[in-house]
DNA sequence: TTGTATGCGTTATCAG
DNA sequence: CTGATAACGCATACAA
């Protein structure tokens, strides 16, 4: 128990005889202070054990310093790196990061959004609940020029920035590659509502490769669920192996999926990938893990998250009046062959 | 473009003529408040869309609703499970979740300790980094009345609060259930300075399950890691398998090295559990998965986050003068049998 | 180069 | 039950 009131920038002023603005200046390197006297103020406001207040700061300013980031849930690998991807952004440029998780909840989504504007955040980075379908929580952030990024599950329209793969040529690639290693019935497991854009893009990826290729799109092998959740998913592929005529090959829009349908093929003796070819989407580490290992597609999570999070400090930096026109963001992605596809 | 303007209690008390000491106490329900009165401040908050800003609540109070998390990394499965459970306490309270991660460094954990005092967070929950020695760091917010507590990678002297587990009963559980099974030569992976307590802990459990058993404590078979990386479990498993007398079983303090075991041994054609029986730790997503499927221990990693976090908040609430002895919360860990290690 | 004065939005204290 | 006012710590416009 020593001292229990904070040093503040009028505790230095009355040490050094100077007035708390040019302490504050001085912390900030001013051009218009003596360097004389910012090395002594700096060097006292060591010695006291000076923490600048940023709540003081961000009222002052209006603004804190901070990245809300607003997603489903952080367990996710693919998500656990994205957020690392932000703090580590934001951390170079002194933000802080405020995570809140939906949990896949409308209504939680909107109150958190308000709990983020509550909290005067620089800048919001938010990847869409499922059950999302309308986005006018957001404009509040909008509104008061408060930089906005959608990451991932980005909704259809709202002109804002983006950071996204290309995930109807992911999907392409991916039902191609299957094509190549000389699949013919391929099926596909798709989620969520139509209003997010990410699983249908990844669908008219692999109809687009199919029709490319002269195959039928045979909508008995298109499987849509509830959730992405491994239950599902062996639920979706027991079905698919009680069809009549059975799928040669799987493009999973996520690697749980793909795992589900790895494991559901050898308990029931199909030979993968000779009998039944998989490839997933995210280099989750387990897919590396399971046997046979599973082919899949890159997805740059970490790199999605800095990029984001330098969107928005770059975009705070300017903060001029800037175009109506939000940039968005591309990452590549990559098809990842292993043993789960690997046929010729 | 709408309002550019954030809407104040001050423009709420301007449209109602009232006072902003009555805005604001209506707004929070405060009984000396007319119950016409407040409905009426609440209606038209909600009309002018008024959001409060935390931040100047924050300087006012002091305290600003925010429980700052300081973290090696947030990308392996125990440690996102522990924030979430953290976030999903603090959303039940209204708090808001602040997330750095250093990255192991002691360094960094130092710099970001200064910049959760600069937040003005109203508690802090930590696991501190492979590197620390010192926890001189955490003094500021000691010293300041503002909760601490350290979960899973505890100091070895801190009066403040801790959730963990009991890591010593832990490693004894595995290392008995190993030699129930039959296994004589039991390996085991350590790591981490001597600072931290966590794989000591573990280890001494190890040493006296055998003590107890009247089995030989080997040095050969016990290895010191750098990092627990799936690569360096990988090295040490090779040395351990060019051992003359080769161990019949391991208890590894995290799955992902029981994986490197598991995956290690199959290369040389080592059968398991039958030569070589595995336990692993925490439970992670990938024991379950891989084949054989590891037995492991489980580590409730959501439940600490949620117990820290609602530490925090509970002592937020009494905020009197505490007592010094700070409350050390253990929660339950299970041996988990599976495959790997199932031998009877 | 430094100082003075003021306000950011809220809440607590003290009056009425 | 409600109002006036000060204060939290900092940063800026304006003065000197």
């Amino acid at each position: 128990m020593e001292e229990h009131k904070h040093v503040t920038i009028y505790d230095i002023a009355e040490k050094l005889n100077l007035a708390t603005s040019t302490i504050s200046r001085a912390l900030k390197d001013h051009h218009t202070i003596s360097d004389k006297t910012i090395k002594k103020v700096k060097q006292t406001a060591k010695e006291m054990g000076f923490v600048p207040n940023t709540l003081a700061a961000g009222l002052r300013g209006n603004k804190s310093r901070t990245i809300g980031v607003l997603i489903p849930t952080i367990t996710q690998p693919f998500l656990s790196s994205l957020i690392s991807g932000i703090e580590i952004a934001a951390q170079k440029s002194e933000y802080s990061v405020l995570i809140m998780q939906s949990h896949d909840s409308y209504e939680t989504e909107v109150d958190l959004a308000k709990s983020l504007y509550s909290n005067r955040v620089s800048g919001v980075i938010c990847s869409l609940a499922m059950e999302t379908k309308d986005t006018s929580h957001f404009q509040q952030f909008s509104n008061n020029n408060i930089p906005l990024v959608f990451v991932d599950r980005v909704p259809r329209d709202y002109d804002t920035f983006r950071v996204v793969i290309n995930n109807y040529l992911a999907g392409y690639k991916a039902t191609k590659h299957l094509i190549e290693q000389g699949c013919r019935r391929i099926a596909h497991l798709t989620a969520g509502s139509e209003f997010g854009t990410l699983y249908n893009e990844r669908k008219r990826g692999y109809v687009d490769a199919l029709l490319e290729h002269e195959l039928l799109v045979d909508e008995d092998l298109i499987i849509s669920l509830k959730e992405m959740t491994y239950e599902d998913g062996v639920k979706a592929c027991n079905k698919l192996f009680d069809l009549k005529s059975r799928p040669d090959g799987l493009f999973a829009p996520g690697d749980i999926l793909a795992v589900s349908a790895v494991q559901t093929a050898k308990k029931r003796g199909i030979k993968i990938p000779e009998d039944f070819a998989v490839i997933g989407f995210n280099n989750d580490p387990i897919s590396e893990i399971i046997e046979p290992n599973i082919s899949t597609i890159t997805h740059p999570a970490e790199k999605m998250g800095k990029a984001a999070a330098e969107l928005i400090i770059k975009n705070l930096k300017s903060a001029k009046e800037e175009v109506d026109a939000k940039e968005i963001t591309f990452l590549n992605t990559q098809v990842l062959i292993r043993e789960s596809s690997k046929r010729i």
